[in-house]
DNA sequence: GCGGTTTCTGGGAGCGTTCACAGAGCGTTC
DNA sequence: GAACGCTCTGTGAACGCTCCCAGAAACCGC
């Protein structure tokens, strides 16, 4: 059994004044004489006291901590180095307000609602929601109180929070397009995640680029952005059809695994067959030849969404933001 | 401007009982009557009622959370695929016990204070500390004040807390020797994180194996486990000492940029060099070859931890826990 | 010396809960 | 029908803090 902590009467007896100059001391705030500030303090240090946050969040009504909810599959927070961007991001933005980051994950049904408890019963001001499904009861909970909060891409069939994204749609549209003016003639995509918006945006894109050429056969889809669903989906891809000579893959793990898949069946990148990538995360430099791929600006859409959290709780109007891709050309096609 | 909270005493006017009776009700105590019950839940979705945390905490004197503190540069964030492992070990262990997992992320001087005082405060009931360094203010924080904690790893010059690791020592020499046992002549290793325990053991193991064969030219040193570390670490051990026949790598990231320098500079892995490494990450599975590693129970160390925590919490003895490792023997040497 | 302002301190009230206790109602037992 | 136990409900007190108001003390200008 943990000894009874000190609290604020302690040190006032201490001090030999009242709970009142405690409180001031500890808060910093004006109309204290310096005597009693140092008779305070000595107090405190000799007591051995540290205020009691819940209790203060209680009478203050605040708690200064800000939720990032990470509902992600368990593969996917290994693999997919954007979600430690984000976090980092974020973290930036908070931190220089002087809030503090509280990471909430969640991993199964029941962490569901354990969350949601805690987004309800006031531990937190606001919320940034990273990769949430539409069917997500936390985007519910979150509208239902009225919490501020802001996602990091867009759902559809989510309440109608502001959100920091980048176009997907336009950005794979931009990185096909350039792979075809390469002079690819059979162009095939590796489509992903297509529960989210992301995944499908990226097709939409593939798509909206390939117009006429766009052939279904060439597309194939797995659940994840991940290494194996890249190996496998190449493998598949070739078989279908040996004469592919271009792929689009809906991220830079998923292009990581083509890669080895090609070069295991003897086909030379870019030589044989262009590949080309998204997200331009740090598996993009590690292939040989590197990745050809579209740069996402994951640490900015973490400081983003926050800031758009901030704006709220300080009341300020807070939109919608759309951030700027860019196409990195490299050696894959 | 959020409307006020509808609180305990609203749902008792509402159904016309008193505010005892609608604690026990939220709560699911015995001695609740059904009719009163049924007029309780009616009154709180009428009403909207969701409890107050904080008043609870507060009260009650816990919080029923553990914090998770990752204290880690920017980029190991991102490389090293432990980390999630961990969160998720941890988090099922915490998830069963209906403890929330609170993570928290030390990115700066600033944000480490912040932590400290969160630990404080009373927000949280125990620590899981993830990768701490001897100096972690965080560490006297935890023991100034007496929180059950615990850590994964065990960095020396730590307060006397009970923690999850592996013997990195052991499991060093058990690889390296396993290298050595594939007839190389000139073995080198790439060290890193040498301001943490595992990276000074691995070291400590890699030259008991060595013997009389050690060759201080023959081992680099960088501070941290990155594929980057890796490859620069690999081109400077063959300037040294073109003859060089094996290499251990101080984590699977490590290897696999050595693994590309090596391929890079046009040697043949594992004929001409034997290259090993350390995690069984899924880098190890991701190199042609794969890579002969030692197995680390990542996510079971998270759990480990965990449980030490809730041990305390339970008033139970908590000792620290040594897990096994397994030698992976894959195409890489 | 007096009214007015500024600086400083103390303490009551209240934040939204849980907990412990008192007491009412009812059924069972001797 | 008194004594006992069980079920159920209401209420005061407490958790540790901040906020606000009242009032004391100090300083100012005329």
């Amino acid at each position: 059994m943990r000894a009874r902590r000190a609290t604020i009467n302690d040190v006032a007896d201490a001090a030999g004044l009242s709970r009142g100059t405690v409180s001031r001391v500890v808060n910093g705030e004006k109309y204290v004489s310096a005597e009693a500030r140092t008779a305070v303090e000595a107090a405190i240090a000799q007591v051995g006291y540290v205020r009691n946050t819940a209790a203060r969040n209680l009478v203050t009504q605040e708690s200064r901590a800000i939720g990032l909810i990470i509902h992600e599959p368990h593969s996917l927070l290994f693999e997919d180095p954007n979600i430690g961007s984000i976090l980092l991001g974020a973290n930036e933005a908070l931190s220089k307000a002087d809030y503090q980051l509280v990471t909430l994950i969640i991993d199964s049904d029941r962490d569901s609602h354990r969350v949601a408890d805690h987004l309800r019963g006031g531990l937190i001001d606001g919320a940034v929601i990273v990769s949430a499904r539409a069917s997500d009861p936390i985007a519910a909970a979150v509208a239902d109180i009225g919490l501020p909060a802001a996602f990091v891409g867009h759902p559809d069939g989510t309440p109608d929070l502001p959100y920091a994204a980048i176009d997907n749609v336009e950005a794979a549209r931009a990185i096909t397009s350039r792979l075809l003016g390469t002079g690819r003639r059979r162009v095939g995509m590796i489509a992903s995640a297509l529960d989210r918006d992301s995944g499908q945006d990226r097709l939409a894109g593939f798509r909206a680029a390939m117009g006429e050429r766009y052939d279904p056969r060439l597309v194939v889809e797995y659940p994840l952005y991940t290494y194996a669903a890249g190996f496998e989906g190449m493998q598949k891809l070739l078989r279908r059809d040996p004469s592919i000579d271009g792929v689009f893959a809906a991220s830079d793990a998923v292009a990581a695994g083509a890669m080895t898949a090609l070069q295991e069946a003897g086909r030379r990148v870019p030589e044989d067959v262009g590949i080309v990538g998204f997200d331009d995360s740090s598996w993009a430099l590690r292939c040989r030849p590197q990745l050809s791929t579209v740069r996402q600006p994951a640490g900015l859409l973490g400081t983003t969404a926050a800031e758009l959290v901030l704006a709220q709780l300080m009341g300020l109007p807070s939109s919608p933001r759309v951030l700027e891709t860019v196409v990195m050309w490299r050696g894959s096609a």
